[in-house]
DNA sequence: CGGTTTTTTAACATTATTTTAACTTTAAGA
DNA sequence: TCTTAAAGTTAAAATAATGTTAAAAAACCG
């Protein structure tokens, strides 16, 4: 993909360190994005929807693993890169012993041509596997790349969250997914909303799927079935 | 599993997050047990077997870390989830370094409503893996997580309670499970119904099974048997 | 900004599930 | 074989969970 439409959120509690890697970026032509701590990281991943995400370790309000696990966490950011910054002396391998899923790790100090380069490698890595997006079953094609969804060839239109929620349900056809499972999958672990919400997601989705192929365990949760 | 069969406990020295977790986790209907320092808590833990133990990192008398490696030595806690509990601010890279075994980390202060989600999700994350969800006996096979149960091939449609007591009696075939113990394991320790509402459901469930895999012990209990 | 779409809420309706209660039957031991 | 506690049966009542709607609130977009 072209750097002009990559996105990369930078996220460092230093705005030295910001102001280095946003200026070595924006030269090669990235679309760079900036956030201070986890929290905000959070927020920002959750607008721009980032192909790349710079994390450092240590911040404060909420350090870079617990953001990491956070997104991992939520099916939006399934083919997000992240990349975890680190003191030179820091022992990754511990780090990584945690396991929330970092794609790698970068340490800073860093040249401007070795971060461009790490950068470049990164993206080329994982946009290569990344690329098959598709899930079919029966009639019904979803594409997460491209967020649409076609059944019997007509492609219908699910904004954002009814699309996430649909995708969790077909991501694992049958199993049953329980309210809180997918509160927190498509909204988040720190997101508050009403009883009703996921309900009127789900009306609307069956609304265009026109079948019965979400199933209602009453008291459990729904399914994706057919 | 349901919380009220599912066991927590909570290691920290400062009495207020103990209450404060205690009270946001009992509310969930999780069994919770409490202890203020990791000698404390190695000895609970031989007790109660729980599922989850929520360790602060730093305490008097032993620390968290050392607690968590004894615990891990024990081939007896080697499916017991353990998670950290650390100040926001720690230093990550020398808890990390410690290596321990510990399967997540909680960062304080939290929410109520998130301290409620991560557990949720740790204790899902684990049990999943784990636990084989399809269960086989005869023509008979259930799934846990697609919440259905095939007999000869013919789904058969069990609601919430239904599922698992049937569940439960077929977890241990052979095994006669008491009214109590049934109690306990389907509702739960601090509802109380009705002398006739377990008969009731086994009625449902032996209906629909259309046989009598599903044996009465009189003043006993019930078990299933082919 | 101002219009448009998406998301959430809140009130209410509907339904499936769970429980109760009254009654009957069964089985085990005196 | 009686007695009695335990379990079975049934239908109706109670409850909880979900469905539905429209409208309010947010987010989005030029």
């Amino acid at each position: 993909m072209n750097p002009e439409n990559t996105k990369i959120l930078l996220v460092d509690d230093e705005p030295d360190i910001l102001e280095f890697m946003d200026y070595n970026l924006k030269k090669e032509g990235y679309q760079i994005f900036l956030a201070k701590n986890g929290q905000e990281a959070l927020e920002m991943a959750q607008k721009i929807k980032p192909h790349l995400i710079i994390l450092d370790i240590m911040m404060p309000v909420m350090d870079g693993i617990e953001a990491c696990r956070q997104l991992r966490n939520m099916t939006e950011f399934n083919n997000t890169v992240v990349a975890f910054l680190t003191a030179r002396n820091e022992d990754y391998s511990q780090i990584a012993g945690f396991d929330v899923g970092a794609d790698d790790y970068i340490s800073k100090p860093i040249k401007p041509r070795v971060l461009v380069s790490r950068i470049k490698a990164l993206l080329r890595r994982f946009s290569a596997n990344g690329a098959e997006e598709i899930v079919r079953i029966g009639s019904l094609e979803i594409d997460r790349e491209k967020y649409s969804v076609t059944k019997d060839n007509q492609e219908l239109v699910f904004p954002r969250k009814e699309f996430e929620l649909l995708s969790l349900l077909i991501s694992k056809p049958g199993k049953v997914f329980t309210r809180d499972e997918i509160m927190s999958r498509v909204w988040g672990d720190d997101i508050i909303v009403g009883d009703r919400t996921i309900d009127v997601h789900i009306r609307k989705i069956r609304e265009k799927l026109g079948d019965d192929s979400i199933k209602t365990i009453k008291g459990v949760g729904y399914k994706f079935d057919t």
